[in-house]
DNA sequence: CTGTTAGCGCCTTCAA
DNA sequence: TTGAAGGCGCTAACAG
């Protein structure tokens, strides 16, 4: 069980001294001759040395993690926002360290006590939920005690907190759909809500309502996942509803969802139009093609770290645009 | 910019020694007096502390990090993977640090030279890949002088690499859903094979092609994604390929792309067959159903991480199975 | 059970 | 430019 060689190893396997190492091997300043530059460079790749990064991070004061809290990483949305994050961590040279709330607002607490704890340069959260006012005042001292001792952190579709944040425009978005799908000749419409305590899904509902030239004539809430989508679409039928003749799911996982109940409960193509929200990449694989909105979620997740990395002052916000993607799934009376 | 309260301050504050904080704050096997106990736990809340985890893992010698390393987190195989890896680590206390590959054999190399800074208890591989054998053979020796240096590494889907793995029973699947479509009354089949170099790829096409009663009529390759398959289909069907009524994509990603070129070109539905392999979950909701074969993705990545912690003797391979599943892709002849 | 005191691996003044 | 030495925050013997 040989042990990893340590900086002392290769300075001693090099002849030069542990500070002369360090300065060849880990960029300083300083400048060290070229002969015992290439020396130490040698002895490190005989030995396969590679730095102790926690040592680094002690020693420096500053580590290179860049921790991520993401709902679920399974949920396309989150998964590219995840890789939109890795993208420019990697570019910056920096290393990220994920972690998954499952949309509970107690683990979400817990985990950025513990990312704390790796002192990361920067926290993004994505995704984060409020359900209760306590919880989120808590996690907002949290986030402003880690700021205060020196780290930076980014929110992804969460404005409205004292942070830096990437802004997805949901309501823009969401009011654009809605004009869109009227001069289709759509009428009477039905939403798919998500959780009322989740402010991108009430963003996106409301404002979609609110661009409508009357009321929608259903607004059924529920989780932000198919299986919701699924049940929902399937109240929404059962309730009856008159003149139902378009639904916006506040999210593509949701209206893929919606799309299977209409399929299983025999409702013909075109016969209730469906529209979702993010683009996610299957939503144009699927049959009919899904009618949504598209955000660019990679760049939402590397706009995140070049913010939470930059030093403008603080509460900064930066807008992710949203634009209108029409396809098959409304096909316009 | 007040800086991070460190275990000193708390031990001032609770007027009590540092090793005594140390040992009431985090579990050590000595008892501390419940007196004290209370005492610094109430001072290390007050001044919101949080344990530096890179100096413990500095004073330690042992991290708490599991390294993650997939190819593309944005894939749905990876990121269901990445779930199940979080999940399980979560449970065990460790924190996980990802990197992503872009399917790049260097930055595979790369990465995990990165990783190995981070001294982690673990390294996770899924989806790695040897286009070359000089590559493949580094990679090799990163991790065997890594697991000599007393961390171990777990491989998902790597079987033939002597390290820990959990091995997804390609051949198996691949064979049984041949056999199923054979007796569903399919004789003419084509498959989207993937890269050649990759092994997930080629045990999944091989076993396919073996279990047929004839060859196939036509393997393409390709990238292992969406777009791969879509172009992949269109080669088939621009080959002219007679009598070709099925297609076997080696996985659903580049499954649906293939349906998406089948629907693009006008195929009438039922024509020609798709069926894929993973059973991702958007798997059940593209039109029409795909069928494909089953694999608990998220277990996967649980057992991984299982493997990596236990301290069973290094190669062992825990098998995850796979079950056909068929659904309205191929409704038979 | 508690406190003192060496380290852990690395960086960074400070002299030389 | 180089090397010696102190320090980063924490743990783990080791005495008391």
């Amino acid at each position: 069980m040989a042990v990893n060689p340590t900086l002392y190893d290769v300075a001693r396997e090099a002849g030069v001294s542990l500070a002369t190492a360090s300065r060849a091997l880990n960029g300083s300043t300083r400048v060290v001759r070229e002969d015992y530059r290439v020396r130490v460079l040698a002895a490190a790749e005989r030995l396969g040395y590679t730095a102790n990064l926690s040592a680094q991070a002690v020693a420096r004061g500053t580590s290179s993690v860049v921790a991520l809290l993401v709902s679920d990483i399974a949920d396309p949305y989150f998964a590219a926002i995840a890789a939109g994050v890795t993208r420019a961590a990697a570019a910056a040279g920096l290393t990220v360290s994920m972690a998954v709330t499952e949309r509970d607002a107690a683990l979400e607490i817990s985990h950025v006590r513990m990312l704390r704890g790796q002192r990361p340069r920067a926290i993004i959260l994505a995704g984060s939920r409020f359900a209760d006012e306590r919880d989120r005042e808590t996690l907002v001292a949290e986030l402003e005690s880690y700021r205060a001792s020196g780290g930076s952190v980014a929110l992804i579709s969460q404005h409205e907190l004292p942070f830096d944040s990437v802004s997805i425009d949901n309501s823009g978005g969401s009011a654009a759909l809605a004009r869109e799908l009227v001069r289709l000749g759509y009428r009477g419409f039905g939403i798919l809500a998500g959780p009322a305590e989740l402010l991108t899904a009430r963003d996106r509902s409301d404002a979609f309502a609110a661009a409508l030239p009357s009321p929608p004539l259903a607004v059924v809430h529920g989780a932000f996942s198919r299986d919701a989508g699924y049940a929902g679409m399937l109240e929404l039928l059962d309730s009856g509803t008159a003149g139902l003749d378009a639904v916006f799911a506040v999210n593509d996982v949701m209206a893929i969802g919606a799309l299977a109940a209409l399929r299983d409960r025999g409702v013909a193509p075109g016969t209730i139009a469906v529209a979702g929200f993010d683009d996610v990449s299957i939503a144009a694989d699927v049959t009919p093609p899904l009618t949504t909105v598209h955000v660019d979620l990679e760049a939402a997740g590397a706009a995140a770290v070049a913010l939470a990395l930059d030093d403008a002052p603080s509460p900064t916000v930066v807008d992710v645009p949203a634009h209108v993607v029409i396809r098959a799934s409304t096909p316009g009376r």
